[in-house]
DNA sequence: TCTCTCATAAGTGTTGACACTTTGAAATGA
DNA sequence: TCATTTCAAAGTGTCAACACTTATGAGAGA
């Protein structure tokens, strides 16, 4: 009935070949902000970004619309759109969210886990215990990402991985994220290893928790470096 | 500097009144899809819904690239865009992750609730428990809802707040939810009462796992139901 | 000099029209 | 009768222009 068997498409690029401009714009868009190419609080004008792109607005609007949708950008009626700003107590909502997608993650793997997805888990382990020890920043952060796509893959809930990815991105909008880089290397590395290890023991309670603490480890470090940030501003901001 | 206290504006009404038909179009069409008005499969003709509503296709197409970013409706290039359908697969993966995050709600309401809250949710528990008595599900089924908006809310987590309800729509595009109306109202009403009293008792670690039980124990009535009418449902359907 | 008014410019909201793709069925051929 | 081709209708993708709102700055009045 609704059989994709015709001859047309079916191929892999096809979908990038057709794929209709407010859709590429989309993640053009997004990817120039996550990367912080564009600032929090900045207006994305369409008639500039549709010069800018070779386009007219009416794909760059629906792009937009879709980047409202996952909460990129902010849209204010006759004014215009702006990158989304995060406050720390948004941020701290994000983190808390976040750490419990990442527990049940945990304990979906730890509950299904096979042996060749324990022993990549730990092949990562190694490698970034290695690159920690190196001070090998530049190493540790793409391992690191793997990792934790790893777990939220391996848990085989699509639409948990999905949000999970969402919220990580999300939090790229915070301004100070990047002042954490390596903040607690060997910290992280011991909460890392607590996760495989109930994992690797089938426990989903204790995963649940490992996952959870992970994420709420990270939620206080970050916090703390905000509080720190703040104290040395001497300068009292208003609101 | 971003003051909104100009005399333009600043009235209640007025977001309403300025608020962009692809705003308009977005909230009207997801009640109709939520409500079931129109059914997943369904095809959301761009130009008979500019008719219907007697605007252009600029905002219709606008709003529903809003509604495919909260997953209600999917794109297929050149082909049009249609009512989410959901497999018993995915609608399993959505209960899992409402469970986590209604979890969070449990915990984080348990952390900080108010006596005020405490009697507010009993206030409802007891209504809803005459309701059941009294066999009244059009009573009961609102009660329910302001129940669970309550929590929630009550968890001071705006993003989860949000996050938890985008959910709870998601799963009306289900066929088969409504079979679940009414169905073990006297379980549920058990799993509340030990919700509340989890909360009322500050005790964060018993909320979560009482409030996630309770989503995973709906899951499993509803999952329940499916089997047994596909069990009905003598003749094979592929795939 | 300061404030208020008002006109101009910039930008968003919306529209109708055009181009390309897909679909379905009629027409053609074996 | 059946398969293939062709063509028209319907629908999506994109664009350029118009309408309305907001922001900016110059000028008049005090």
């Amino acid at each position: 009935m609704v059989s994709p068997s015709s001859r047309t498409a079916a191929s892999p690029d096809d979908a990038a070949r057709n794929a209709p401009l407010s859709k590429v714009l989309c993640d053009q868009l997004e990817s120039m902000i996550v990367s912080g190419q564009m600032k929090p609080g900045e207006r994305l004008n369409e008639q500039q970004l549709a010069q800018r792109f070779g386009v007219s607005r009416g794909p760059i609007r629906e792009a937009v619309r879709a980047l409202e949708g996952a909460g990129f950008v902010e849209a204010v009626t006759n004014k215009g759109v702006f990158v989304r700003q995060l406050t720390v107590a948004e941020v701290r909502e994000l983190y808390d969210v976040r750490a419990a997608l990442f527990g049940l993650a945990g304990r979906l793997l730890a509950e299904r886990s096979s042996e060749a997805t324990v022993s990549k888990l730990e092949a990562l382990l190694t490698a970034m215990e290695q690159a920690a020890a190196n001070r090998d920043f530049d190493a540790y952060y793409p391992l690191n990402l793997t990792f934790h796509e790893a777990i939220v893959d391996g848990s085989g809930n699509q639409t948990l991985a999905a949000q999970y990815r969402a919220f990580v991105k999300r939090l790229n909008l915070f301004r100070a994220r990047s002042l954490v880089q390596g903040g607690g290397l060997a910290v992280s590395n011991r909460e890392h290893r607590e996760m495989v290890a109930a994992i690797a023991a089938r426990d989903p309670v204790w995963a649940m928790e490992a996952h959870w603490r992970h994420v709420a480890s990270a939620k206080d470090r970050l916090l703390k470096v905000v509080r720190t940030e703040a104290d040395n501003a001497l300068g009292s901001e208003d609101r």
